[in-house]
DNA sequence: ATACTATACGGAGGTAACCTCCGTTTGTGA
DNA sequence: TCACAAACGGAGGTTACCTCCGTATAGTAT
């Protein structure tokens, strides 16, 4: 959640320096203001010239990807090792938990990302696909288990929780969320 | 669904028709193109001005609130009407589809609605209680027949569907949307 | 019918943010 | 050190927002 992790192709050292700039700054304003940044304070409070910041990400979706791919990294990296708890369902359980609690750091993020089509072969696709498989791990397991409904795949899943987060941004209310949380996990277990 | 039912208060025959103008105008851009309407456009398709537009809807969100305002008062109507229902999981049941078969209609107006605070005393404002009061009544009947978990309440259910149908838009698939509408109904039944 | 006036109309124009284009600067490899 | 591909930066055109105020008109009183 610090530092972009991905660093792709040969690229000028003052590319880079000014891409983590712009992350920096980016990941700052999101934090302030939700996904309505303006691009230019971006770039200003990142010291780089507005032709930089649109260089770099010609589109505000692609901006608003890079800072989302590290927690989508980090949630793929999760379930990888959930895969090792002994309980099927907690770790599916847990694993999506904690969808729910990084999505809600993310200020609407998931949503804006997920929102649009992701480019072609991008860092974040990749990334999304990885993320989903190891997701979609945990759930077979706990399908196998007998402890979940068969006729649910993970992206159901997922995007239930996001739906949670998207409508706790609207007013938060951590109680709320955490009961429309129960009601999911209720609702995916076996009858 | 087709023409506002509210007339408010004495205004001159002109702007009662120019208000209707806009409103369905707008509907007709909100279906095409989302929320992201663009209000010069509203007002020419409208065949008003812009200044009109503006008088009549000081803020984007006045407006959106008024298409959505017939949305809720059918909804709120329904309720009560489902109240009739002999079986009270049934008709809290069908009650929430509609949510989300409207909501779907939509093209995210109900977010777009629901996220900003309603403006104090509107028509909205006392719809959107009225609808939510009619449904709690179904809600509670479902509880007391034993059907529903006693840990929640309207408000909760009606945001889990609205999630759906967040996430829903982003990439229309019904049978997922339909998924995990039976998540929500698995998940909500007394266990 | 006519005159009066509160109400409503319309769009010109100031403002904010977006995004592109191109002349200038700089890192890098030879 | 030189050459040049890569990257920078910001001026300025474009789009959409929203306000303001002179003009038009529906409703009413006579």
């Amino acid at each position: 959640m610090s530092e972009t992790r991905a660093v792709r192709a040969p690229r000028r050292a003052d590319a880079q320096r000014n891409h983590d700039l712009i992350v920096a700054a980016a990941r700052a304003h999101v934090a302030q203001r939700g996904t309505n940044l303006v691009l230019e304070e971006v770039a200003r409070s990142a010291g780089v010239g507005i032709g930089t910041l649109y260089r770099h990400f010609p589109t505000r979706q692609e901006l608003l990807e890079a800072l989302f791919l590290d927690e989508v990294l980090a949630l793929g990296e999760r379930a990888v090792e959930l895969a090792e708890v002994p309980s099927a369902l907690d770790a599916l359980v847990t694993w999506l938990r904690l969808q729910m609690d990084l999505g809600s750091l993310g200020h609407s993020l998931g949503a804006a990302v997920m929102a649009a089509k992701h480019v072609e072969g991008s860092e974040l696709q990749r990334a999304y696909v990885a993320m989903r498989e190891a997701g979609g791990e945990l759930l077979r397991r706990a399908q196998v288990a007998g402890a979940v409904r068969f006729d649910l795949d993970i992206v159901d899943l997922v995007k239930l929780v996001y739906g949670i987060v998207m409508v706790g941004e609207l007013s938060t209310d951590s109680a709320r969320c955490e009961r429309m949380f129960g009601v999911v996990v209720a609702g995916i277990k076996t009858s």
